[in-house]
DNA sequence: TGTACATCAGTGAACGCGCGTTCACTGATGTAC
DNA sequence: TGTACATCAGTGAACGCGCGTTCACTGATGTAC
């Protein structure tokens, strides 16, 4: 049974990485804080360091945070989708989307430039970080499993290209043909870069009325060129 | 004929922009700070003031600046390869993945997440951005009237895509049936996310040893849907 | 059950630092007569 | 061509601000006997 102490430290714990979450909004992550935060708080200054070692620490909270509240969602709109594997990358992208549109701000912590002069501690940030592609990754493995998506013809590879992918293939323990492999990068690095033009606001003001409808458009494209016809 | 003056100012002008790009690759764009240019200059800070009114103009500055370099990178790609517009497309792609390797800070400032607190003023900003995907656009319209490049059959789309894409169309002046439109889109953000992956480090240390062959793969897959067979 | 001690959250002062911007000024360069 | 005045680059001091982090401390909570 944990001590009313222990409690306390859990809800503070919590309340330090949502006003975390604010500060992202309004300052970015090279603005974060440690001092704004303890303002927020309530607190002095240095009672934060009772419960983050250093604003870097903090950062780490918020990467994994974000990343996990990210794969979690995807988690969610998967299952919630009963049909095939295509169907439910289909709905995993669209999570993607979804979650990064609410959260732009944590999603530019994780998907935007790299926040200068700190650098992610990889044992704590891979995990959550690799659960996304992963998701991907394994939703198109079923569909080829179960002959849903297929393998299409593709432009001849070079022998490095292709010892990259049998290193991929082994890290992860995935078992698909290389063209496929190669379109599921390309369907994880397509699928962010139109999130991040959209929430980063690379299209124009007036030009884009519906970006979600491009989203989805694009997102056919890419999964017809994974579908056996 | 100038006068001393001015060639000074010219000069002082370019040092500025010159100590603003190195600053972005420490510093990043959020840490970019006038006085510490003033010091690498030599000067005292209030003398930034004589060139430039405020920090944001300076961001402002090299904004334009990168976009400008940008772009005139990948006119020189394709004016230098003599070929049909989808080689040239390729060599455009190629030129502004290798430009973003090299200058990964002017890369992350004008294609990564939005500086908190800055807006780019429209008029300033958005001709020199524009250019790229003019750019692009303009040598898919040239390969689709030349026949090299060819309008796939596509999932339908919805009527709000399509009046999005009627008016792109117009305020660009582009000729292009919605099909190879939202492929030339996809090209686009596309061609970014993976460049993005690659500077802003999404693939794992140990993944991927030659990002640049499987940029160049999937750049070859998405000209294939755009190229008659 | 009561007491003595250990743990721990939060305080407040201090460290040394950097920032953007304003302002009255000096002295050199440019221009008009 | 020479002089008087205007322009402008750079100075130095100051404004008010915020930052991360350390440290000795107080007082409340938890634990072992």
């Amino acid at each position: 049974m944990p001590t009313p102490r222990e409690l306390a430290r859990e809800r503070t714990m919590a309340e330090i990485v949502r006003l975390g979450r604010e500060q992202l909004v309004e300052a970015g992550p090279a603005g974060l804080s440690v001092r704004s935060i303890a303002r927020d708080l309530g607190v002095v200054s240095s009672a934060i360091y009772r419960y983050v070692r250093t604003r870097d620490e903090l950062l780490t909270l918020l990467v994994t945070d974000a990343y996990d509240e990210l794969a979690d969602r995807m988690e969610t709109a998967v299952r919630s989708r009963r049909g095939g594997p295509a169907a439910q990358l289909r709905a995993a992208c669209r999570a993607i989307r979804h979650w990064a549109v609410e959260e732009p701000a944590r999603y530019g912590l994780i998907y935007g430039t790299p926040v200068p002069g700190y650098h992610a501690p990889a044992e704590q940030t891979t995990p959550a970080g690799t659960r996304v592609v992963l998701l991907l990754a394994g939703l198109v493995e079923e569909g080829w499993k179960s002959g849903e998506l297929a393998s299409p013809e593709a432009p001849r590879m070079p022998a490095a290209l292709r010892r990259d992918l049998d290193r991929i293939r082994d890290q992860v323990g995935l078992d698909l043909p290389d063209e496929l492999l190669t379109r599921t990068l390309l369907l994880w690095t397509s699928v962010f870069g139109a999130i991040s033009f959209e929430v980063f606001d690379q299209y124009g003001p007036d030009t884009l009325t519906e970006p979600r409808q491009l989203f989805d458009h694009q997102l056919d494209v890419l999964l017809a060129s994974m579908t056996a016809l």
